[in-house]
DNA sequence: ACTAAACATGTAAATAGTTACATGTTATAT
DNA sequence: ATATAACATGTAACTATTTACATGTTTAGT
């Protein structure tokens, strides 16, 4: 499927930008939905330029450091365009070790399993807590007013996604706690 | 990480089965949160018996068709109750090509988003009636008195799990579209 | 001046997962 | 009888991803 070469390509036609980069922007709010290694990234920089999708320019930082900056070529731009109007079946399988886990339940002892839902139940709710401050510094720099034409329309949808993906799991979570006593 | 070495840990601990049996379970309801296909279950399954966490006894189908009924060791018993007991991080990036369109949505004309966003509307509703058929089944089969014990509380949590995400992604796709009016 | 964190780029080796190749048997419906 | 779907097991080749190895520069704080 190729799905990195597309997130390179999308993150490109935002800007030009280096390796380095692309690694930092799944570190973001990207990241809970799509993300790699930067020893993924270099080798898929090296082919998509191959493949004359993406061009870069060499740029010196301070002294000597060379970057590279990379950006979308017409072809590029056209791949990206003809993905983006894709419409794909939706894949079955988001593979989450906690569920796999949760199918296995039977096998445990109560309170053992009890033990393993908080525990979940916590770090879900300091991963919502952590999503809700980047929503809330998000909201602060461009308010409430962020509308399909704004830049930042897609990173505020991804954040929302994520945010209410984290509630619905937390909310799972508790009403299976209370189903075990 | 080796996950779906503890899968069919966790499936043989339910039951004696064959290679085969394991890949039909990836296809119900524990497939909406891990799978893998035959190539590489067979593959697993010589693995962890060189490992002796498993072992089979060869059975004859009908006339000569011979087929081989795996089950746990106790070594195996032993690795799938630490596995089950570990407190693990919440892993981040669950992948999900359609959330990685969504980001880079500024670079789509409105109507192309609309579009996209109702197909995958259309998708999820469609999912979401087929695991409430399923639900509905497991309830008429066991009724609503599925409780820790049951040996089908496991399946049951995972299917109301898998309904409430897609019912959550629904919401967050109408809520979207309706944004983008 | 110095140090630590961040910036920057790569390769190698291993593991995980998918698609394609390959073969044969048994049960069910017509 | 016969065809089809389901049962059953494997390997080969390729693609995707992670972990580890490897190196060097620049910026910001002390």
């Amino acid at each position: 499927m190729r799905v990195l070469k597309y997130a390179i390509l999308g993150l490109l036609e935002q800007e030009k930008q280096t390796g380095y980069d692309i690694a930092a922007a799944f570190k973001g709010a990207l990241g809970q939905f799509w993300s790699a290694k930067h020893s993924q990234i270099y080798p898929e920089l090296k082919k998509l330029v191959a493949e004359g999708l993406i061009e870069f320019e060499t740029v010196i930082q301070g002294e000597k450091l060379e970057k590279k900056l990379y950006s979308l070529t017409v072809a590029g731009e056209a791949e990206l365009k003809e993905w983006m109007q894709r419409l794909e079946a939706v894949d079955v399988s988001h593979k989450d070790e906690f569920m796999l886990k949760t199918f296995f339940i039977s096998s445990m002892e109560k309170e053992e399993a009890k033990e393993l839902f908080s525990n979940q139940l916590d770090s879900r709710k300091r991963k919502l807590d952590e999503l809700g401050r980047i929503l809330t510094e998000l909201e602060a720099e461009f308010g409430s007013n962020i509308v399909f034409s704004s830049p930042e329309f897609g990173h505020y949808l991804v954040l929302t996604r994520a945010i209410e993906r984290e509630k619905g799991y937390i909310q799972w979570l508790e009403r299976s706690l209370q189903f075990m006593e």
